[in-house]
DNA sequence: CATTTTTCATTTGTCAGACATTTAAACGTC
DNA sequence: GACGTTTAAATGTCTGACAAATGAAAAATG
């Protein structure tokens, strides 16, 4: 029933899971590959791919030279937010998630995020809110350097909730979103909708109007559905459009 | 100054790109290894610690065998799920993450689940709900079991909401607490307290009294982190406890 | 003695070749 | 046609070798 998996990815786990349980402390060296060959009694090849699974994964950093070798890596939250990214974008493209589904799942949790960015914020983040949207307001601009505005003016709201868990998390519903909204042609009249509820988002965010806050992004996801409703529509007509 | 990554490392990022940008549809099978080390002018051992390195993200599967080789996975939201929680556990536990902000960015996702499993929640999600209870409700229940069975009971309040964006975005954020609340110790006291909670919010969702739901999330968020504001005061006694 | 240079041992990165194992397809046999 | 056998192709594993990086020890130098 078990197909054994390789010997690679059993000792990958073995180590992963001395990592994970505290046994191995964040930038401890792990035994030399030649080491680890004896130890786990295979060839240094296979010691090699399970490491490079570890590497993969960002648990663990090498190291050349004489004082080198496999440390465990201190997991920051700017190395998960690219593995997240790329890995919710993939759960959306292949499992053929909807727009509208997406689309629910980001302004639930941002709308989690808006109580206590509006308590929290900065004016660091009210200042980069206020960038993006003079710039999302700009003519000319091509729709997917508007999908990244909007995307970094999101990314401001949510940090400013001032909870790098929550920002962690919420990267992958907010940035993996961005290649269907990409669908989407902003007309003008639609940027000036959202330009404009940005603009009272921000508004609402200064003066700490939690409530406010709240009430604008149910507005804009309904907006934004509304929007995704239309190409959804469109992208009927031509099912496989590569 | 930017160190030149390791050729394994320039492959797997190649054929990532490919799988991520739709050159490498789901399913595909990709060249055999030997074909590999031809187009990308390297060794077989090479491509091989590439192909380890896709694998450790799920992007690939390999199988053995005359019609063999390596596939394009399609990522499922389950497969994903044990990476998103072993990561956020590790960034949980690595950057110290305080109980307080940890607790507060689970309540905070949690409550934007809320209202759309008062809308939808299954008769299924409401007995697994209620089954937890009843084992959270036994005497003799050990720490880890209860709070295994609390992760259990809030997952079943995410799925309810039934939408597999948000069920995988919250998989991080609520079991990778559990290490933490295992810190805990249960009073009789503060059992009762969590498990009257838990019916009551039970009893909302039945009702579908999302309101209501949301009210008694927030008292359960605060009665949490009570009690974790008590472990942080004896962990202050014992820094380096082990 | 202090400083600079050289040597050197250690460790990871890469390569080449071999054999084992698995798997499905091709081939014979009945 | 059904059933076993062979075979080819592919991954999994092992061995041994060399290249490259790197810090530390040793040696040379002033």
């Amino acid at each position: 029933m078990k197909n054994a998996p390789d010997l690679s990815a059993q000792i990958a786990k073995s180590i992963r899971d001395a990592i994970v349980s505290g046994d191995l402390d964040v930038g401890e060296r792990l035994p030399s590959e030649a080491e680890l060959s004896d130890q786990f009694d295979v060839s240094r090849s296979t010691v090699r791919e399970a490491l490079k699974r570890l590497a993969a994964q960002s648990l663990i950093r090498t190291q050349r030279g004489a004082t080198g070798g496999a440390f465990v890596n201190k997991l920051r939250f700017e190395d998960a937010y690219g593995q997240q990214i790329t890995t919710s974008a993939l759960l959306l493209s292949m499992n053929a998630v909807d727009f509208t589904t997406a689309c629910e799942a980001r302004f639930a949790l941002e709308r989690a995020c808006a109580p206590l960015s509006a308590q929290r914020r900065s004016a660091d983040h009210l200042a980069t809110m206020r960038a993006e949207i003079t710039r999302q307001a700009q003519p000319g601009l091509s729709d997917e350097s508007f999908c990244a505005s909007d995307v970094a003016f999101h990314r401001a709201l949510v940090d400013g909730a001032g909870n790098p868990v929550l920002s962690y998390q919420l990267a992958g519903a907010v940035e993996a979103i961005e290649p269907l909204m990409n669908m989407i042609t902003f007309t003008a009249r639609s940027r000036d909708r959202i330009v404009g509820l940005h603009t009272r988002i921000a508004d609402a965010l200064e003066a700490r109007d939690a409530d406010q806050t709240v009430a604008l992004l149910d507005t804009l996801a309904d907006y934004t559905a509304e929007l995704g409703q239309s190409v959804a529509a469109k992208r009927k007509d031509t099912p496989k459009g590569n």
